[in-house]
DNA sequence: GTCATAAGTGACTAAATAGTCATTTATGGA
DNA sequence: TCCATAAATGACTATTTAGTCACTTATGAC
């Protein structure tokens, strides 16, 4: 039989017991290949887009056979969604560094928000760039939309999870923390993604000073109206 | 012959003399078939985005033949080119209503821009996502980027010109202006698309009275700074 | 070494889409 | 009414792209 990668199915006492499965060399094989590939479709697409990419300029990047890639994923928006997934996590990693301390100040985390997503943007920009496009793809109603919306809840979430101490109230007002969510992920998307097209990067480093004063301000009054 | 739909040649004593050429029947009947086709575009443009978009599906839409499609554009990013500078002539005209009243406060200037890209948002929802897919177009490095950078250039230029005669200074500091460009539209367009993923419309509309308070003081912030 | 199994391959077929053009339909002038 | 010209058409061909599979190569157990 020649099936498509397994997952290896995690037996109980895998998860009781033994620490790591040691992965074999075959194993370490289809995880190099699969990393190759995952490499070269996020290069496509951020330069390409999701729907202008070709399997074949992803095999051809990534310096491999057309079927190797269907032996790994069902389809282009089968590893779009894996990409998607992974660059929320380095996002929402860089947003989690700054441990909870119970001593900070709202101003203390708004201004962590901004050096985390500016973080992000530099050096994760191919990423930065397939979340935007990923982004938009929600609302074109289509297929996978689940696959490709989940990470960016969780995103908005991770930002309600953390702002959700200073709003001082009883009730949490859902619409309320939703509303300032957006602000704080639409200032920052919204301002690099501008940023990118009409500003050169050295002007684009110049302008965080600035931009933190007022993002900071704004959105603390924003939040506490 | 046959050849494609011809643009009139405007001749001088046309520009001088006549008020208008009187468009005949068959002048008409060939812009009604090209709007048609404009508005499927859009239509099919908004709803699949650009890339995935097929001329099949627009010339359905429009319920005509494939081969009119060819007769009026040359290809999906001819006529996505049309629609974006449309769409951002709509943009710049609700820029623009407010007139230039030198009375105006740099306060009563962003409030207005606000309100503006609300009002864009509200009326005109398929061209601001046909121009969020176009904005992020642009970075894909590719073909045909002219086309359809300009019109945002001409936007980013638009808003620069309002807000100069704020700055007060006797030099103009390029870079601090578009960088404040990028972060009023950055900010309105990053905030009205992730609320629309992640929020309902009344919500939305709710959230537009805080946010403009805190919208024109960050700014005036940043701006004055 | 040899055998069994999984990973990788690329020429191939099938399907989707772009783009063409001989023909039909509508318009406007004589 | 008749003719000349432009607009519209959709069946057609050409091209591009997705997806498959018989085969080759690598790995691991014995």
């Amino acid at each position: 039989m020649d099936l498509p990668v397994q997952k290896r199915i995690e037996s109980l006492d895998t998860l009781v017991q033994t620490p790591e499965p040691a992965p074999s060399r075959t194993e370490k094989r289809a995880a190099k290949t699969r990393n190759k590939l995952l490499k070269a479709a996020l290069d496509i697409f951020s330069e390409w887009g999701v729907d202008a990419a070709t399997i074949d300029m992803i095999t051809e990047r990534a310096d491999l056979g057309k079927g190797t890639f269907y032996r790994h994923f069902t389809d282009k928006y089968d590893i779009a969604g894996v990409l998607v997934e992974q660059a929320i996590d380095h996002l929402l990693g860089l947003l989690r560094q700054g441990e909870p301390q119970p001593s900070r100040s709202l101003e203390d985390v708004l201004e962590h928000f901004l050096n985390a997503h500016y973080a992000f943007f530099r050096h994760h920009q191919d990423e930065f760039i397939l979340l935007f496009q990923g982004r938009l793809l929600l609302k074109l109603e289509r297929q996978a939309t689940d696959r490709l919306e989940a990470p960016f809840a969780r995103y908005l979430e991770e930002i309600e999870i953390q702002l959700v101490p200073y709003l001082g109230q009883k009730k949490v007002d859902l619409v309320r923390i939703r509303r300032l969510a957006c602000a704080v992920a639409g200032f920052v998307f919204g301002f690099f993604s501008f940023a990118m097209i009409g500003m050169e990067p050295q002007d684009i480093a110049d302008s965080i000073k600035p931009l933190r004063q007022s993002f900071v301000k704004s959105l603390t009054l924003f939040l506490t109206q």
